[in-house]
DNA sequence: CGGATTTGACCAGCGC
DNA sequence: GCGCTGGTCAAATCCG
């Protein structure tokens, strides 16, 4: 026993009360107690020294007070738990200490050194209070007395229990590991087998696009339209300014929540994509503004398969160009230039990837989450409707881009074409439409059409994929000059029917869908409710041309900002008109935007769904097999009562799960944010809901689409949204007020 | 007054 | 080289 003088007059008296032995470790249990005047009582520490066989040199052992832990593999829980480190102290590279001091003063310190550790810092490591730093001798173990026999019985009997305990977490946490390990390689493998079914995929979609305009609408119009004139999609621009009354403001306003971070935060990054993209970020200052534009549509990297390495180790470094003012210059050209790796080449085309929204609309813009700032707006030819530029202001240097213009043939519709990376956080709705946008990037990229279409095979039919020509796909000429960029059109119209009759005879109207219930997939680490619809129409093999029937009708007037409102009305059937409308127009055709063939009917329900399903899908992993599991899932509710594609599902399940078990989950999108249902019109309030009609729909969609919020980066959500910047755009007032 | 919109001008690419 | 078109800039204008 010692006693030492603390600097405050108290003294602190040590003994060894005990001293355990054992082939793999000797444990001594020194007894402290500090006393006033002579008087010892209390008793302060109990410092348990550890000294291991050089075989448990590293493991970390923690006793506490009636509590053992030790788990060499688990160390770090340990950590997190609130056990510290004291690694400063230590004297050899091997020994680390664990001290946890209780609130009564009682410390069970357990040390482990490397062979040859003595051991002789106890003292120092039982710093607090009056202890000085002394050297402890190594004397033998005292008996206990007293009091303290009982105590270092009792200690002894913890160890060994600590001990047990620490080995069978250890064996536990093995298990958990290979559990891990296994989950992983599983994962891996489904991965590649997807990647595998969608190359698969893919070539029969090309076969099939060799004749293109023979199939039946059944089939899988994909439609690579690089050498059609004029863009359909974005024919018209309706009205331009049209005021906006407070109520839709108001209406707007509650749209406006529910938000997360998107891009450029790696946490999203590793929520969305369990791979992450390839940060190929090529400084964009190397991007002429229209290069910008097009490029990276949402902030997922480019993911070409030959980026994938790339890919794994470069992270979201989305770097975001400043906005040039430079004038772009556009690749027009399709061939991957000279001297250009083909990763650049894909990289490129991911820029130039556009991602056009068609749904129907009186508002002037689509309130898809992000501020804009109009910069332009001129006629486009073929269009009688003004087509308004707009770009993104949410941060200073987001390059990202949106043209609006209304449909020709239906001025209801609206077609807002999207193009760029946003370099900031993003709302729920802005991260919707910026997720796809890199969906369409990555499809256009990863396979040109080809790889693209595998994956549109699997998912909804509600989204278009229209290039310049068709990277792998013969059936597509030229690009047009202008329109050098791959365009993937999402309509939200319900006018599957029209689509499907503008290509086929199907007669405009026959999609309907029940939409029975939403069901929570939780895809890339987003949560999304989806509708589950008894009836689906959905045609399984239509790669490029998905038509997703959204009823979304934007009664703000305010540009952006505003706020959108659902009108659950399906709408007429005849507002697509991309390739008809190309042709008819006799005009040139230098449209970048290509819509592509419209899909079959689908029913509304699975618009929520499949908008946000697909989305998230596709967002999440360049490779496109994350994409492809997203759309799978998304398509599993029409799938339902369909058995054709049972394996198919399962395989989306799977990759769901392991998804999930990888911990792919979103952190920093609340599942629950992305809960498309909405009550009332707001994305607040989101909640799943059995949902079974077009107003309810509509708000899921606007949930989804539009809400959105322009708070900075700060927080995943928000629910108040600062007012849009634009004051009222006028997009679509009125038409022709300028030419160019 | 600051910010957003409007709108004429400018530029680049392409076809002829 | 010219004309056309898409896209953008930026001064003027508008608006809250
Ligand atoms: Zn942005």
């Amino acid at each position: 026993m010692w006693m030492l003088e603390s600097s405050n007059g108290e003294s602190t008296n040590k003994e060894v009360v005990n001293r355990f032995d054992n082939k793999n470790m000797v444990v001594e249990v020194v007894k402290k107690t500090s006393s006033t005047s002579g008087r010892f009582d209390m008793l302060t520490d109990i410092d348990l020294s550890v000294k291991l066989d050089e075989d448990n040199v590293d493991e970390d052992k923690k006793v506490e007070k009636g509590e053992h832990k030790k788990n060499p593999q688990i160390g770090q829980d340990h950590q997190m738990c609130g056990t510290k480190y004291d690694e400063t102290r230590s004297p050899a590279p091997n020994f680390r200490r664990i001290r946890q001091q209780h609130e009564n003063g009682y410390a069970f310190k357990c040390k482990v050194g490397g062979r040859g550790s003595e051991f002789r810092e106890r003292a120092q490591l039982l710093t607090r209070g009056a202890e000085p730093s002394s050297v402890e001798d190594e004397s033998p173990p005292s008996s206990p007395a007293g009091p303290t026999a009982s105590v270092a019985t009792h200690l002894r009997d913890e160890l060994m229990a600590a001990r047990t305990e620490i080995t069978r977490l250890s064996e536990e946490n093995d298990r958990f590991r290979s559990m891990l390990t296994q989950l992983s390689t599983e994962y891996r493998n489904l991965q590649i087998h997807v990647v595998a079914s969608m190359q698969r995929s893919s070539d029969t979609l090309n076969n099939q696009v060799q004749s293109p305009q023979k199939q039946c609408i059944s089939e899988s119009p994909i439609i690579l339209e690089a050498s059609i004139p004029s863009n359909p999609d974005i024919k018209k621009f309706h009205g331009l300014s049209s005021p906006r009354s407070a109520p839709q403001e108001q209406i707007a306003k509650q749209m406006i929540g529910t938000r997360i971070f998107y891009n450029q935060s790696p946490q999203i990054q590793d929520i969305t994509v369990s791979r992450p993209g390839c940060g190929r970020p090529s400084p964009e200052g190397s991007l002429s503004p229209s290069e910008s534009f097009q490029g990276r549509p949402a902030m997922l990297q480019p993911p070409s398969p030959s980026q994938k390495a790339c890919q794994l180790q470069q992270r979201a470094s989305v770097h975001q160009s400043e906005w040039q003012a430079n004038k772009s210059q556009k690749i027009s050209h399709c061939d991957v230039p000279q001297g250009q790796s083909v990763n650049q080449f894909e990289g490129d085309q991911v820029k130039k990837a556009r991602v056009s929204v068609r749904a129907r609309s009186d508002a002037a813009t689509m309130n898809d989450g992000c501020q804009w700032r109009k910069y332009g707006q001129k006629m486009a030819k073929g269009n009688p409707w003004p087509r308004a530029y707009f770009r993104c202001t949410v941060s200073p240097g987001c390059p990202v881009r949106k043209q609006v213009q209304r449909c020709e043939e239906d001025t209801s519709i609206l077609v807002t074409t999207y193009e760029g990376t946003h370099n900031h956080a993003l709302s729920l709705a802005a991260a919707v439409m910026a997720s796809t946008t890199s969906a369409a990037a990555s499809m256009l990229l990863t396979g040109s059409t080809t790889s693209a279409t595998p994956h549109m095979a699997t998912t909804p039919q509600f989204i278009t994929i229209s290039g310049p020509q068709g990277q792998n796909s013969t059936a597509v000429p030229a690009i047009s000059a202008s329109s050098p960029f791959p365009t993937i059109t999402l309509d939200l119209t319900n006018t599957p029917a029209s689509q499907i009759s503008n290509r086929s005879n199907n007669s405009p109207g026959t999609a309907s869908t029940n939409l029975h219930y939403f069901q929570d997939t939780t895809i890339n680490g987003v949560t999304i409710s989806q509708a589950t619809t008894q009836q689906q129409l959905m045609i399984p093999q239509q790669p490029t041309t998905i038509s997703c029937p959204m009823f979304l009708n934007e009664t703000a007037h305010k540009h952006d900002g505003s706020n959108l409102t659902l009108r659950g009305a399906f709408s007429d059937p005849t507002t697509h008109h991309h390739r008809q409308m190309d042709s008819s127009d006799g005009t040139r055709s230098d449209h970048q935007h290509k819509p592509a063939v419209t899909q079959p009917p689908e029913s509304p329900t699975t618009l929520a769904e499949s908008m946000t399903a697909a989305t998230a899908a596709i967002t999440s992993d360049p490779n496109f097999a994350a994409a492809l599991a997203a759309a799978i899932t998304s398509i599993l509710a029409h799938q339902h009562n369909n058995n054709n594609n049972q394996s198919l599902q399962d395989l989306a399940t799977q990759v769901t799960e392991i998804r999930h078990r990888e911990g792919h989950q979103n952190t920093s999108l609340p599942p629950s944010s992305f809960t498309p249902v909405a009550s009332s019109g707001t994305t607040e309030g989101l909640q799943v809901q059995p949902m079974s009609h077009d107003a309810e729909l509509s708000t899921i969609l606007a949930s989804a689409m539009m809400s959105t919020s322009k708070d900075p980066p700060s927080t995943g959500l928000s629910k108040s949204p600062r007012p849009f910047v634009s004051q009222g755009s006028a997009v679509a007032a009125a038409p022709d007020r300028r030419h160019q």
